[in-house]
DNA sequence: AACTATTTATAAGA
DNA sequence: TTCTTATAAATAGTT
């Protein structure tokens, strides 16, 4: 396609070469562009000329990589080592891990069980649930009993400290230096106090027992 | 080049689209051999067409996997990694799910759950193990169903084949060409026979209802 | 899968 | 290199 017609063999002349190379190459990328945008092909072309300096595309929508890896899916050649077939080989691995949990899952959760028929199958799904049933029950009770411990604490460290309180005030009253409407407001408070602290309470050490809590 | 000029974009006829492909993909793998002859250079061309099928060509006295290595050299681009990391952000990512399914099993087998304190938490779980045991339930109540439903048929088959079987014998005997224990045999299961079968089983296909079932 | 009118690519020359 | 142009090659639409 030119003045004249060309065997295909090398060119033997070094800059018709070149130039060849160079005016080939384009129309080889223009190609495979096209063919990318009419056709929705995925295309990928690596050239390098004979003086090494390297030509590529790719179409758009894709990346060597992929294609890369397409290619190896397809063809089954390795295009790279035994690393990558390791990390390939997990991924199956974990996978079908991934799977088989998926389909335990729904089963627990009662889904997908119309293939179920062995009753064999259908009672251990039964145990496992009632076992776990029992668990999570036992569980709540623990819960429930240690909220119950722990708001019981939380009212003796009230009363605590409204005792501290109560000793404070009276020490404050003793000193008479208050002002009217703060004092009136004490009293009414202290009202609410037992005025007899259980014997347990008065050698308590106030500030750690708080703080470890929460 | 053809017989009308057309735009450089994405044909929409599917079956237009399907032929050109094949054309401008021979062409394009017909002009990648020829610059790799005349030219001395080093080609590789990877191509997928949409329905995914792949074409490749690379120059001879070479390889993809060189031509890749030469790649990674002169562009920095890294394949390889690019792929490692790729497979590795994949693991991470399936190994997360993993996990989180492993939790979310352990919990409903009751394992593990002392960590778990919200009520809200532990409610969740008790209803989902209620709602599963329900289904469970139901679907070993329904294969139980039709265990009986089975049971019944096989029975009322064996009744009909014992009918059968008791008037054929009755025929033979009036035959009269048995020899003697044989027909011994015969009198004792007789017994076992209700002597008047229901109206019902008296016209009925016997063939067909067994083999339509398992 | 062929055919062929056209378009496109490009070899050679400037 | 780049442009020009005659010609080869590719291919779009048709059969």
């Amino acid at each position: 396609m030119g003045r004249g017609k060309i065997e295909i063999k090398r060119i033997e002349n070094t800059s018709n070469r070149q130039v060849t190379y160079s005016k080939r190459r384009n129309g080889l990328l223009k190609k495979a562009k096209e063919i990318s945008v009419l056709c929705d092909a995925n295309v990928s072309v690596v050239i390098f000329a004979s003086n090494g300096k390297m030509h590529e595309y790719c179409s758009p929508s894709t990346t060597l990589v992929d294609i890369l890896e397409r290619y190896h899916k397809q063809s089954g050649k390795k295009l790279w080592d035994a690393k990558h077939e390791n990390l390939n080989n997990e991924i199956d691995r974990i996978k079908k891990e991934n799977d088989r949990m998926q389909i335990e899952l729904r089963h627990l959760r009662g889904e997908d069980i119309t293939s179920l028929h062995g009753h064999k199958e259908l009672m251990a799904l039964e145990d496992a649930l009632e076992t776990g049933l029992a668990s999570i029950r036992a569980r709540e009770m623990e819960v429930f009993r240690e909220m119950e411990k722990h708001e019981k604490m939380l009212e003796e460290d009230n009363e605590r400290l409204k005792y501290v309180l109560h000793q404070q005030r009276m020490a404050m009253e003793g000193g008479g230096e208050m002002e009217n409407g703060y004092q009136q407001q004490q009293h009414q408070q202290v009202r609410e106090y037992q005025p007899q602290m259980p014997f347990a309470f008065h050698n308590l050490q106030i500030q750690p027992n708080l703080q470890e809590r929460f």
